[in-house]
RNA sequence: GUGGGAGUAGCUCAGUUGGUGGAGCGCCGGGUUGUGGCCCCGGCGGUCGCGGGUUCAAGUCCCGUCUCCCACCCCA
């Protein structure tokens, strides 16, 4: 019986690890700066979190969450997204009384069952930012800011769509608009949109089929029917957008598929995805921290689909790095170890062949794991008192005294 | 959950009407008594995804199943 990994569950190996970490170090610099701080979330809630959060008549939840009952009797699941935990435990820990307003991020495996496709995994990565405790539209921007930020630092190109999609005052008024619109035409929809109608008619308007597309082209946009308040705060928004130089359209049929947001909605995509084309997307919640059972506290954020952005950076051909020692024999084996040693407390790279093999097939292996240079330890050298020193970018080969003329020249 | 395509060496793939499974790359070794990349030669390496069926005989035909890829759906 040999193992294999679960369906939609990957490993990572080198170079895609590596990958993987220069996407969350450069996630971590950018928030950073802007004055996020760490929080580790658990990777298993209470499921009614994340039903009670996320929305219960979402897919997500009723299909695509992972529960399961714990030895205690406990209905659990793996986390879908972030932002419930993150919630969580800042009612959990009084967070909204002990500072004026609070900056996290977070950056972990969150777990869906689907069907496994580009760009989509049944466990897959994701950074987020959360801000707690600000209402103001300089939020809304900043925060969207600092995502651009961050694909810019990663060279990934996207498209930035925002939209507001209203508070509770004034959505259902559009709700309602939409609502009597599309009953009108409702033939002219596909059958999922059909049952969408009842469920969550804003959703139509994500709809890709075609049919569909031309109905919803001519449907009433939300813009049209914020109330005062959202109808100000979008502009605020988009004109310190404009301010922090962040390009952006405005799409007005933008929809988020979680029912926790209100106004601000964004979303960053990359042409060069697929079908997944969201790499980023986010949007303000208001109502989700005193929904969950803490008081009244604006917040928003936005979390980053660590695997898609890895899908979309450029490659880069591994650069020529450290020293590979080649030896013959046991004396000179003997000090090759020393010498790693010393190397690495000078904090060189290095490496030996401990199988012993012939100088060809050492240096083969030092080509092999793209070292800089090797440093030969044979007979002569020994005979010699010296050092050999290749560098094989150029290929060329010189005698080195000793460890302090080594250093110098590497 | 639905639909299409695909599973053969570590990787990428070829394999004729069913008749003892190949190539390239990689790895190891040699050509070079102590020198990587390029070239030449040799070697290691296979339950042909798994299970069942048809057949004298199945990588090849049939059924089931699992996995991968793509799309729907969903979403970051």
């Amino acid at each position: 019986m040999v193992f294999k990994s679960l369906r939609g569950v990957e490993d990572l190996l080198p170079p895609e690890s590596e990958k993987f970490e220069k996407v969350v170090k450069t996630f971590k610099e950018a928030v950073e700066k802007a004055g996020f701080r760490e929080v580790i979330l658990p990777i298993f809630e209470e499921a009614g979190l994340f039903a009670r959060s996320v929305g219960e008549t979402t897919d997500i939840v009723q299909k695509e969450m992972y529960v399961f009952e714990d030895k205690g009797g406990r209905q659990v699941a793996l986390r879908p997204e972030g932002t419930a935990s993150a919630v969580r435990a800042y009612i959990q820990h009084g967070i909204y009384a002990k500072e004026p307003f609070t900056k996290w991020f977070y950056v972990g495996p969150m777990f869906r069952f689907e069907r496994p496709q580009a760009g989509r995994r049944r466990q897959f990565f994701q950074a987020g930012c959360e801000v707690f405790g600000l209402s103001q539209p300089g939020a809304d921007a900043e925060v969207i800011g600092v995502a651009a930020s961050i694909l810019e630092s990663l060279s990934v190109e996207f498209n930035l769509e925002v939209n507001s999609i209203g508070c509770e005052k004034c959505r259902p008024r559009y709700r309602e608009a939409l609502l009597e619109f599309l009953k009108l035409r409702v033939e002219e929809l596909c059958p999922d949109c059909k049952g969408r109608l009842e469920r969550n008619p804003l959703r139509v308007l994500d709809c890709k089929v075609e049919t569909c597309k031309e109905v919803v082209s001519e449907a009433p946009v939300i813009t049209d029917y914020l109330c005062d308040e959202c109808r100000v705060h979008f502009q605020k928004v988009k004109e310190y957008l404009s301010l922090l130089g962040v390009g952006f359209k405005v799409n007005p049929r933008l929809v988020r598929g979680l029912d926790y947001y209100t106004r601000t909605v964004f979303e960053f995509k990359s042409e060069k995805l697929g079908a997944q084309s969201t790499v980023l997307a986010g949007g303000r919640y208001d109502r989700l921290v005193s929904q969950l059972g803490g008081p009244e506290t604006p917040a928003l954020g936005f979390a980053m689909g660590i695997d898609r952005v890895m899908l979309l950076l450029p490659q880069v051909e591994e650069e020529r790095e450290g020293v590979f020692v080649v030896t013959a024999g046991e004396e000179a084996y003997r000090k090759g170890l020393e010498l790693i040693a010393f190397l690495r407390s000078k904090g060189i790279k290095a490496q030996i062949d401990h199988r012993q093999g012939s100088f060809k097939s050492q240096m083969k292996a030092a080509d092999r794991v793209r070292a800089k240079f090797v440093v030969i330890i044979g007979e002569e050298e020994l005979k010699g008192d010296f050092l050999s020193l290749k560098d094989l970018d150029t290929g060329k080969q010189e005698k080195i005294s000793g460890l302090e003329e080594l250093l110098a020249r590497l």
